[in-house]
DNA sequence: GCCGTTTTCGGCCCGACTGTTTTCAGTCG
């Protein structure tokens, strides 16, 4: 069973347990277990029934949670779920789902009206009954209409490259047009999490009212949600969310900090502060014995008053990096500086815009040492893939290419499709005169569990695969990944010297996070590849390296980060992780 | 339900905004 849908049963006991106005350190608990199981980097379910002190190490899972996993695993559900789904219509979690309506308000007015559906609720909203209801009148229900058209439309997260321009054109407008000292985006984009919800950002002025009221008149805002004198919030013409935080200067670090997140880091960070006599809030640490303000002006002051290293934002996922940052350490992450080249691209022989030429010199440009020329195989007809007969004319143009270009070298590869059997689309003598081979499954996307992972395992056991590329397939925002067992691929991939891809376009960012944090953990090494059919598309690597950096790589785990000749060793399986 | 550098019982993170209230609960981040 997947971690997410083991996270999945936690979170609706805390939801269920919510609307029946349950304990709320109980319902917490629920949510915590949630989310660290959600965010393992190894198999939960698995580990229960094989290793549970590992599961039992993890702080905020304890016995009543081990106990209900066991009984999931043996019957599919537990308990405490099933018997509160016999009181409460599942049905009302949907309306969770309605923004500025909680548990409180569903259960009050599933308990006096009935309302089970959002259609329930619209209706009644429109008929007028709700305003009946405690605490409620004629301004809740239209905003509780426009709620749920609005959730209809615009239920959704964006990608992160669309949510980084949003907030870089917000930011470039208010640094031109309000008295603005200092702006950050925080947030979840900051964090370079693979989709962002809203857009958070961040100004220290003088003058508050005249920075919100600028924002709130900038020209994409097409909704003000809120409107106070510290914050507000908008929602931008693509139905994007954007909330700003107004403060004084010697706040700004505090509220980074704070903004930045994640919710549960700082959590954490706020317990800490407790138990060593302090409060953590936007504003600052305060030391609780005298009130006296102590960080606050820089982010750094934050962490270190409470004894810890600063750590970069990839990493604030309360996945341990508190407890390295106790200890002094934290960990080495790999840098985009650190690259040294690409090995996944495409020319104009596939799917490509460019020639390989414009390829490699708009590699030099960017500093690269090497890349590899992938094109598509013959199985991507629509793609023009490359058949035996091809691939060795292009190789041949790619080695007239790397002699024409000394400064960089060109390595000669393919992306190979791996066919729903698992065999690869071309055959083994063509594919012997490569030196990289980028192995991806393009089609049948739909098979079972069972089938995926054997397919792709087939391929990985391949001697001459060197790379997985895009390993789940999916498309951020519009496809799944497809039905897989991760960890069977990892332990593959590993057994067989093959890497495993970060594909950097910010539509796959694949493996992500969690995965990649799995694929270190087993002794995993990974590539960092844009992918590019075009030269633009080389931009696209911060995503990459920052997927990377979310999963705690350094640059020893990242082949694309090795000299050449290092590089060589790993794809002729000479060397993997000594 | 979880946890222990006060604790195996008794705690458990913090503040802004809104809409409805005459002092606050609900929701959000």
């Amino acid at each position: 069973m997947e971690n997410r849908d083991l996270a999945q049963i936690f979170k609706e006991i805390a939801d269920l347990l919510e609307i029946l106005d349950g304990n709320p350190f109980r319902i917490r608990s629920f949510q915590r277990a949630a989310q660290l199981i959600d965010n393992a980097s190894f198999n939960i379910a698995q580990a229960v029934s094989e290793d549970v002190q590992k599961v039992k190490a993890i702080q905020g899972i304890g016995g009543g949670t081990i106990s209900k996993i066991e009984e999931i695993l043996q019957g599919g559900d537990c308990d405490e779920h099933r018997k509160l789904l016999e009181k409460v219509p599942g049905s009302l979690l949907e309306l969770l789902r309605v923004p500025n309506l909680g548990p409180k308000k569903i259960g009050l007015f599933w308990k006096e009206l009935g309302i089970t559906t959002v259609e329930d609720l619209e209706r009644a909203a429109r008929a007028g009954r709700l305003r009946g209801l405690p605490k409620m009148g004629e301004k809740s229900e239209a905003k509780i209409l426009k709620a749920v058209q609005g959730m209809r439309s615009t239920e959704k997260r964006y990608r992160l490259d669309d949510g980084r321009e949003v907030s870089q054109s917000l930011m470039g407008y208010l640094k031109e047009n309000a008295p603005v000292l200092r702006i950050a985006a925080a947030g979840s984009s900051r964090r370079w999490k693979e989709t962002v919800g809203d857009i958070d950002i961040l100004v220290s002025c003088r003058q508050p009212p005249e920075v919100i009221d600028c924002f709130v008149h900038h020209p994409d805002v097409v909704d003000v949600l809120a409107q106070g004198d510290t914050k507000a919030s908008v929602v931008l013409r693509r139905g994007l969310q954007a909330d700003l935080r107004v403060l004084e200067d010697d706040y700004f670090g505090a509220a980074l900090q704070y903004f930045t997140g994640s919710k549960e880091h700082n959590v954490v960070l706020r317990e800490r502060a407790k138990r060593m006599g302090y409060k953590i809030n936007e504003y600052g640490v305060i030391r609780l014995e005298d009130g006296k303000k102590v960080a606050g002006k820089e982010e750094d002051e934050m962490y270190r008053v409470l004894g810890l290293v600063p750590m970069p934002p990839e990493i604030r996922e309360n996945r341990g990096e508190i407890e390295e940052s106790e200890q002094g350490r934290v960990p080495d992450l790999v840098e985009v500086s650190d690259i040294r080249g690409d090995l996944h691209m495409h020319t104009t022989a596939s799917d490509g815009r460019d020639s390989i030429e414009a390829m490699a010199r708009a590699a030099l440009e960017k500093g690269y040492r090497y890349i590899a020329i992938t094109d598509h195989s013959k199985a991507l007809a629509m793609t023009g893939g490359l058949d035996e007969e091809q691939l060795l004319e292009h190789c041949r143009n790619i080695e007239q290419v790397n002699a024409a270009i000394p400064e960089i070298t060109i390595l000669k590869g393919i992306e190979v499709d791996i066919l729903a059997d698992g065999q690869l689309d071309l055959r083994d003598d063509a594919l012997e005169q490569l030196d990289v081979v980028v192995a991806s499954v393009h089609s049948r996307f739909n098979l079972s569990r069972d089938k995926m992972t054997g397919r792709i395992c087939r391929a990985l056991e391949h001697p001459l695969v060197n790379i997985l590329g895009h390993p789940t397939g999916r498309l951020l925002t519009q496809r799944d990944p497809y039905q897989l067992d991760i960890e069977e691929v990892i332990r593959t991939a590993v057994e067989n010297r093959v890497c495993l891809e970060i594909n950097a376009h910010p539509a796959r960012l694949d493996l992500k996070d969690v995965h990649c944090l799995m694929a270190r953990e087993m002794g995993a090494l990974i590539s960092i590849n844009c992918d590019s059919h075009d030269t633009r598309m080389f931009r696209y690597l911060p995503y990459g390296v920052h997927t990377a950096r979310r999963a705690w790589l350094s640059s020893d785990d990242v082949i694309n980060t090795y000299p050449l000749e290092r590089l060589r060793k790993v794809l002729a399986k000479q060397e993997y992780r000594n």
